[in-house]
DNA sequence: AAGTGGTCTAGACCACAAT
DNA sequence: TTGTGGTCTAGACCACTTT
């Protein structure tokens, strides 16, 4: 079956590939109910700790679902999920071997237009800084930065000029940390992407915005449009 | 500090977001060495097993780096990543309390192009199953689904007409399953596009194209292009 | 009421990497 | 060599849900 056969302990690893080898190519299709956790440990010759801790993964991973009393089954449908990292973009440049340079394209302190104050949910007198800037790689312009801060959240942010690194970088460290909000989606080329990124018009261009929410006001609103191209991608 | 006041027993998720709290608003910042899993448990007044899996997860979340010997750190940067669901388009349709309406639009089976037997990796002679489909949320195309199928790998697939369900909701369970390739990408509308999403030309669409591998070759390669407007959105 | 998973504990050994 | 995290174990109590 799955067993150890020489003295080698088994570990939490190999107890669930075994269990995902079990659930994929094996006896475990869609609906089973499996043994219990206790069970499957005597007959894996592990503890039950080692289970808990391969099935809680496996779990988590999408394939099976956990109920107490009612026991562990296998999903009908596998959850699908995609993780993607998404590193300083300073570090995703070089990552490829490319050469990383930044422009700063503009700094101006400003009061919220209306659907910036609607979408960061800020009062009606808000300032906010603006700062528009490019990263480069290998000398061609890769992704273009449009990113609104919360004066109020953030006051020291007002001394930063921006001039030689990103908003981001300083932002990482200054952040009372909180939650993030990210959405993917494809937009036609606005006019700073014409501009700056060398797009025509209405190209589509891959848009990553992130909002840092801290309690019911956002800190900061960065929308990022890549070049023509740019795809993300992940392995599960 | 952090510790607990009553008699209460301090679970991983107190001690959990107790540390979070230390790193970002708290003594713990970028570059900082924590002190051993020992000294942290018995500061928090637990064991040191429920200490490892507060710091595991944490560091999984990307705040902290951990090496044996060296010790636990907050990293510099944190390593920022999202995660997204991807249900099935059914699922996801009608948890927006939408209707959902699938429709079979083509069924081919053909020799695969080039450019398909490159992304794929398939043998010159090779022949694929070429399924388009429709996704309808309240009657609106939603999705539109391109997929081919490589036949060596899964015969059993010309036995099915995908007439009533989709291509999708048939392979979770008929796939060996295996490891899965995800990208996200932003394009303009190609003809079929325009046709049943009902797009101008050169609209820009959202984009995920996802292969499924076994070993060297592909599977199944999907290319799924969404309505106008279309977003994916995940809080981390 | 009873059975399942969720978690905590104390103790142990090991693997890795810095010294 | 040594200190750190990585993991396993046996046993225990608890929380949730189904019966």
């Amino acid at each position: 079956m799955g067993q150890i056969s020489s003295s080698e302990r088994m570990t939490f690893r190999d107890v669930k590939q075994d269990i995902i080898q079990r659930i994929t190519n094996g006896p475990w299709g869609p609906g089973t109910l499996l043994p219990s956790e206790i069970d499957l440990a005597f007959e894996f010759g592990c503890s039950r700790t080692t289970m808990n801790r391969a099935l809680r993964e496996v779990s988590e991973q999408g394939l099976l679902e956990r109920k107490r009393k009612a026991g562990t089954r296998v999903r009908e449908f596998p959850l699908r999920q995609a993780r993607f990292a998404m590193p300083l973009i300073r570090t995703e440049i070089e990552q490829t071997g490319a050469t990383y340079r930044y422009s700063l394209l503009q700094r101006e302190i400003v009061a919220a237009p209306s659907w910036l104050r609607a979408r960061m949910n800020l009062s009606a007198e808000a300032l906010v800084l603006h700062v528009v800037s490019l990263h480069f790689a290998n000398g061609e312009a890769f992704q273009l930065e449009n990113r609104w801060i919360n004066i109020a959240e953030l006051p020291e942010v007002e001394h930063q000029d921006f001039s030689k690194t990103g908003p981001n970088e300083w932002l990482v460290s200054a952040m009372p940390y909180s939650e993030v909000e990210v959405s993917f989606s494809a937009e036609p080329a606005d006019a700073l992407a014409n501009t700056y990124l060398g797009h025509k018009t209405r190209t589509p261009v891959f848009c990553i915005e992130r909002a840092a929410w801290c309690q019911d006001t956002a800190i900061t609103l960065v929308r990022l449009s890549h070049r023509r191209g740019y795809r993300l991608t992940t392995r599960c």
